[in-house]
DNA sequence: ATTATATATAAGTGAATGCTTATATAAGGA
DNA sequence: TCCTTATATAAGCATTCACTTATATATAAT
């Protein structure tokens, strides 16, 4: 990997909120109302850490209605595999609005 | 590992700088004059990097004289580990200078 | 003791970061 | 169409960051 891409993935974990958004993210898609719930800041903040993870390569997107699901991307380079084994689940983010339950999360275990 | 502390190590490595840092002690040792040239940064500025690699826990230190050597630590979190596995060595900042030929750098390979 | 060398710390500065509130965009339902 | 809901973008602000130059500390040599 260039060390250049190692960096710009490597800021855009290094925050605390951020790592917490990809620790609800390993039980697989979440919409962007739950974050907020589980950060406790403002669905702006929230919008602009997924915009960062999203510009690393790291998430991806899904337009569901209204909605919109974050997940993590299948082929992680292998720093982000090495970094996402680190990083616990959080559970109690899982979905617990409407939303997630329209567009077919229900199939994720 | 804890979230605090996970966040604490990749905001200390999320630095173009402190990953070259990181790849010039994949081979040993390095003394703080020889970051100087491969950086080209002020001196202040690399003992500044490496103040933060050391506090959180990734490299440490040996002093050789009016010298300081430093290396990455033994014992690495697996955090830690995966990373460093992706960070290309840098060979060019091999101790070019005679401090790193005083304290016994010989013994590394 | 004085001087020179290697490194660390202090202070200052411009740029980047993470938040906020306000507003724009987009989709759904009345 | 109009209103509501969900998310994104814009603008502003306080904090952090990475650098600089100047100075302090520590060791070695004369």
């Amino acid at each position: 990997m260039e060390n250049t891409l190692i960096e710009k993935q490597l800021k855009a974990v290094a925050d605390l909120n951020r790592i917490k958004l990809l620790a609800c993210m390993k039980n697989g898609e979440v919409c962007v109302c739950d974050f907020v719930d589980v950060l406790g800041i403002s669905q702006p903040a929230v919008s602009q850490h997924l915009k960062k993870l999203k510009e690393a390569g790291i998430i991806t997107e899904r337009k569901v209605g209204t909605w919109k699901h974050y997940r993590l991307v299948e082929e992680q380079t292998p720093l982000m595999k090495g970094i996402l084994q680190q990083i616990q689940p959080l559970t109690k983010c899982n979905c617990v609005t409407d939303c997630c339950h329209v567009g077919g999360n229900e199939d994720e275990e």
